[in-house]
DNA sequence: ACGCTCTATGAGTACTTACTCATACAGTCA
DNA sequence: TGACTGTATGAGTAAGTACTCATAGAGCGT
């Protein structure tokens, strides 16, 4: 079975999981250390309905794996790129507001 | 002024900028050369008001910088790091497929 | 001035998403 | 078995997003 999914598609899909501001605080956590949803919950102030739906996007997503530890579900980034993703997003979010701030003293 | 922002939502934005699939084919040609709406219309089949838009969120997350030359308002890429990012979206994509693969394998 | 080309935007619609509450499910321990 | 903890999910709602059509604006040429 070959996907049959572009490949401005596959990233977007990637993209998309990670794009949320709480799934991106869910992954800072994560790139730290291993965590369950019941720890991850007070940490980000989630609903614990809403913070399982995140982590499931993020699995769907093959960006982090889960496995059961007794009652809890435990939850680690499945590839280090991603934690590179933020870096480079935030490298492009700082450099993109300071070039607005350049503009508006030259302006 | 300083901006109030989390770490998580600046990269949030930027992210969010870049995941849709029609931006992500945007950046992808616009990788390569620098081209105008008109010109990037037929070659991603999409509808130029449609475009338009997509390209505003692009240059308001200052992804992609803009500047008219007579009718015609060009684009290029604005920091070198999305295209970064795109690639590596690329390679978690392609490492989630080939995991699921191999899971399905060994069940 | 006029028509022509290219781009931006208002309005309307369909679709998707995130969120919350309540509830079901899974696993542990007495 | 029952009580308890941790997780997943159905249902409903509010908000956001992408898309299209029509139209306005901006700049070029005659």
């Amino acid at each position: 079975m070959i996907s049959h999914k572009t490949p401005a598609h596959l990233k977007s899909e990637i993209l998309e999981a990670i794009a949320h501001p709480n799934r991106v605080r869910i992954l800072e956590h994560l790139g730290k250390e291993i965590l369950c949803n019941c720890e991850l919950a007070p940490a980000l102030s989630l609903e614990q309905s809403n913070l399982s739906r995140h982590l499931k996007i993020l699995v769907q997503a093959g960006v982090i794996v889960s496995w059961k530890e007794g009652l809890r579900v435990n939850f680690k980034i499945a590839d280090e790129r991603v934690l590179k993703i933020l870096d480079l997003a935030q490298a492009v979010a700082k450099r993109s507001i300071e070039t607005k701030a350049g503009v508006l003293e030259e302006g």
